[in-house]
DNA sequence: AATAAGGTGAGAATCGTTCTCATGACATCG
DNA sequence: CGATGTCATGAGAACGATTCTCACCTTATT
């Protein structure tokens, strides 16, 4: 358990509170370059990976293999809908959902169970600009 | 529209047909080469990308990212559950969870909505391999 | 201040995947 | 049967995200 609160960590998390979005680790790194911070790419991502381990930010995968972090209002387990083009999250929870996978699963004699359920789309305001 | 038919592509189609469980194109790789069938990796990941375009296998990203592909039975959309050990997988369906994915999605005004859904967890065999 | 336990960063190293490009296989045309 | 155009192949280079290395700084703690 390190856990030291150091500039760069301080950075990073302010950074996350501030983007509302999905972002992966160079796009933080790029902006915390871009408004002075300086702080390594290695150090960003060692600082994402520890606060998913301690359950500060949430990851997933962009449809590319590329991990996106965000820092979620909810700290409970919940699941993301996604612009693909700007990265805009909207929090969704699926208590169905949730039920249904835990009963096909241990229908089939699996253990351990972990789901991946994310929903990408075009947002609204995407839409509105690719269509005007 | 290519798609001519090479020992190297039945190669890997035959492959696929006969492993029934999810396979990283290394491995897929790694199998034709055991079997004397020699294909290059580059070929490998061209075939399977080929295929995966044409909806003749299926793609899903493991939980380290790496591609995994499987040519499922049914070829209408399904979902899989997988175990993370030895790829075993079991093709699943769900149409609650698919109206459940539609609905929410255009709640917010999402367009072109696509979803993950992938469940993994630990299959009975490897369960009770590990235990002993 | 001295020190121990971490943290940092530049660049090297990994690793899956894709690209390059010279060569090979095929079907078609004559 | 051989020439031709087209696509496929494969060895290795290139890529891109991520992780590792290692010498050097920081942050608590005494």
């Amino acid at each position: 358990m390190a856990a030291r609160m150091t500039r760069q960590r301080t950075a990073v998390v302010e950074a996350l509170d501030e983007l509302a979005d999905f972002r992966s680790a160079q796009q933080l790194h790029e902006t915390l370059r871009a408004r002075g911070e300086s702080v390594g790419l290695a150090t960003v991502y060692r600082a994402l990976q520890a606060l998913a381990e301690a359950s500060e930010v949430d990851v997933l995968r962009a449809e590319d293999g590329e991990s996106l972090y965000r820092r979620c209002a909810r700290r409970e387990h919940h699941h993301h809908l996604v612009c693909r083009h700007c990265g805009r999250t909207v929090e969704i929870d699926g208590p169905t959902v949730e039920a249904w996978a835990s009963k096909v699963a241990a229908a089939q004699g699996f253990d351990d169970i972990e789901h991946t359920i994310e929903l990408w789309g075009t947002c609204a305001d995407c839409r509105a600009a690719s269509a005007g």
